[in-house]
RNA sequence: GGACCCGUGGUGUAGCGGUUAACAUGUGGCCCUGUCAAGGCCAAGAGCGCGGGUUCGAAUCCCGUCGGGUCCGCCA
């Protein structure tokens, strides 16, 4: 044993205990005849005091940096009352050492881990094993961890099975770009890594395992984002002879029971608020809103039909709306913010973005439009609004989903600068009533919403064929603070439904039977009515450790340009290696 | 594919047409028995991501390129 406690483990009942540490050197304080080292582990410091009495050791400590890794023999005794650190755990005790020897040097650091960040995060990745020794990315790990723990603990009670899946499956052409391994055996073959392990579950469910889920790595070959890595984790999850309230229930109390376990300071509001995603991109614009706050979309529709402002009257005569934002407070902005603002909100759609201020002191609205508009209409607007002297009144004229882009961004902009979002509330909620399919102009074609096994809602079949745009699905997304934390929904498990959608979404029989063949023929050995949902780990974890990217939740990350900084991946390889599998590279 | 931001000793920053390229921290040496971001003294360490151009003169201006980030497209 290197060791007999760990760098967190001393107490005060330990004292006059002769004992064995190992760990890192976190910092040295050289008194010349007196050094304190502060031993580090992932448990946590402990302050190492040699004195030069002991010379053997003395000499260890005055020749060790940071980082070396050292063992120590030692007696704890009491620091004295005025040298007590009240910010280490171990901070009543110190070890008096005897005995001391460098396991290991340590060249220095390019980054320094005794203290937090600052540094660009291109060095962090490309010396992550040195970052990850840090306290900031220990704490997340580990919270990862119990975050994980917690949802296998919590499903094992409620009888779920965790069953693996493969990792090497069949490509689809549907969905995420796939990423594909090339078949040494099969000439001009490939595998796919699973997008999610969306099939493999629901034969799982018609192989009668009613309960499964498996935390599950998922690979998905598009660009990246701060929430959005190639490849991330699942909570994958499918349940038989459930509907819709029941997998909602469950999800909503094992996160319930999960924040209250691991981060019992944050605060949770429940039950978890429902909309529908129509209401949803009705008053916030997003299908995943953060509802920590207000700052709803208000429309102005109605009040402008008759509107002469050609830019009002246009967008309504061509099927659009006129919606907008009530700031509080930020009528004092300048037409140089206000500019700002219109390209904020041009890349968001908008082609333009009015705007009205109501002056603190009471006096005529300011604007841009005022003079175009018809007798009482700023008024009416103004009324609408609920604007108060002293805010500033944004609005876009356009497509529905063009004024829901574009006013999606400035809402969670102006929360963002003027601190709407409580940071210690986790505002789970969830958005329900999805489309089954959306319209696709490039391609002429219905799209799946979801996925092509999504069941259609019982009472919107008799749409199908003749409005299937207005067909709500069993689909149901699970939102936290603003993020798509997961998404769920019930499947087809009856043929003929299932071909219906198949039929709508242009998907031939040959073609169905080429790509899900196993599907449907499984389905004819009696499948179960199921469901189910996927959180997302990672963005989860981000949310409840405060990070604003989920790279600060992975081990090893990836940048945006999907490069593992720290090994180098992705790299060439030797050309019999691709001669083996029949790649010639153009 | 596109827009915007960033790139200066090991690390973080300043400098924004003429500086011996500044500061902090870290690093090396010396001194120091109660520190915990220990302290004091001394020293070394970058020619400014890379390549072109403009200029008497470029870290500073221009063009290109590479790398990192945020976003749009994309993400059933």
């Amino acid at each position: 044993m290197f060791r007999s406690h760990t760098c967190g483990e001393l107490r005060t009942e330990h004292i006059g205990h002769e004992v064995t540490l190992a760990g890192w050197v976190h910092r040295r304080r050289d008194h010349g005849e007196l050094i304190f080292l502060d031993l580090r582990d992932r448990y946590g410091i402990t302050q190492v005091v040699f004195d030069s009495i002991t010379a053997m050791a003395h000499k260890v400590a005055e020749e060790s940096r940071s980082e070396y890794v050292l063992q120590i023999r030692g007696r704890v005794r009491a620091r004295p009352a005025e040298a007590v650190n009240p910010h280490l755990g171990t901070g009543t005790i110190e070890v008096e050492a005897l005995e001391a020897q460098v396991l290991n040097p340590s060249r220095t650091t390019p980054i320094y881990i005794a203290q937090e960040g600052g540094e660009d995060e291109m060095i962090r990745l490309k010396y992550r094993y040195l970052d990850l020794r840090r306290e900031r990315m220990q704490r997340n790990l580990i919270l990862r961890h119990r975050v994980i723990k917690f949802m296998r603990d919590f499903l094992d009670e409620e009888g779920f099975l965790e069953i693996e899946t493969p990792i090497l499956i069949k490509s689809t052409p549907e969905g995420a770009r796939d990423y594909l391994v090339p078949s040494r055996v099969h000439p001009g073959k490939f595998y796919a890594l699973p997008q999610s392990p969306q099939q493999l579950k629901q034969l799982l469910m018609v192989a009668g395992y009613d309960r499964y889920f498996q935390v599950a790595r998922c690979f998905r070959d598009e660009d990246l984002r701060a929430d959005r890595q190639p490849e991330f984790t699942q909570l994958d999850m499918e349940m038989s002879f459930v509907d819709q309230e029941d997998v909602i229930q469950l999800i909503e109390r094992l996160f319930i029971e999960l924040c209250r376990a691991v981060v019992p300071h944050k605060h949770v509001p429940t039950p978890f608020p429902r909309l529908t995603y129509a209401e949803a991109l009705a008053r916030y614009g997003s299908d995943k809103p953060d509802l920590r706050y207000g700052l709803e979309l208000i429309n102005l529709s109605d009040l402008l039909m008759a509107t002469p402002f050609q830019v009002f009257q246009q967008a309504l005569a061509n099927g659009g709306e006129v919606k907008g934002l009530c700031i509080p407070g930020c009528g004092s902005y300048s037409r140089k913010q206000i500019d700002e603002l219109t390209e904020f909100a041009k890349i968001g759609g908008a082609r333009g973005l009015a705007w009205a201020i109501v002056p603190a002191d009471g006096g005529e609205v300011r604007s841009s439009f005022g003079k175009n508009l018809g007798e009482g209409e700023m008024s009416a607007i103004v009324e609408r609004m609920a604007a108060q002297p002293g805010d500033l009144l944004l609005i876009v004229a356009d497509q529905p989903t063009v004024v829901a882009a574009a006013l999606d961004r400035l809402r969670r902009e102006f929360a963002q600068r003027l601190k709407l979002a409580d940071p210690n509330t986790l505002n789970f909620s969830w958005v329900l009533d999805f489309p089954l399919v959306e319209w696709n102009e490039d391609e002429a074609r219905w799209d799946a919403v979801h996925h092509p096994f999504t069941a259609p809602q019982d009472a919107d079949m008799h749409l199908m064929a003749t409005d299937p745009g207005k067909v709500r699905a069993k689909a149901y997304d699970l939102v936290l603070n603003g993020y798509e934390a997961g998404g769920g929904s019930i499947r087809i498990h009856r043929r003929d439904v299932q071909q219906q959608l198949f039929d709508l979404l242009g998907i031939t029989p040959e073609l169905a039977q080429a790509q899900f063949g196993h599907m449907l023929e499984a389905f004819e050995y009696g499948a179960p009515p199921h469901g189910g949902i996927a959180p997302g780990i990672d963005r989860i974890v981000m949310i409840l450790a405060d990070e604003s990217t989920i790279r600060e939740v992975m081990a090893f990350p990836k940048t945006q340009q999907a490069v593992d900084l720290m090994t180098a991946a992705p790299s060439p390889v030797d050309e019999r290696q691709l001669k083996e599998l029949h790649i010639n590279l153009r």
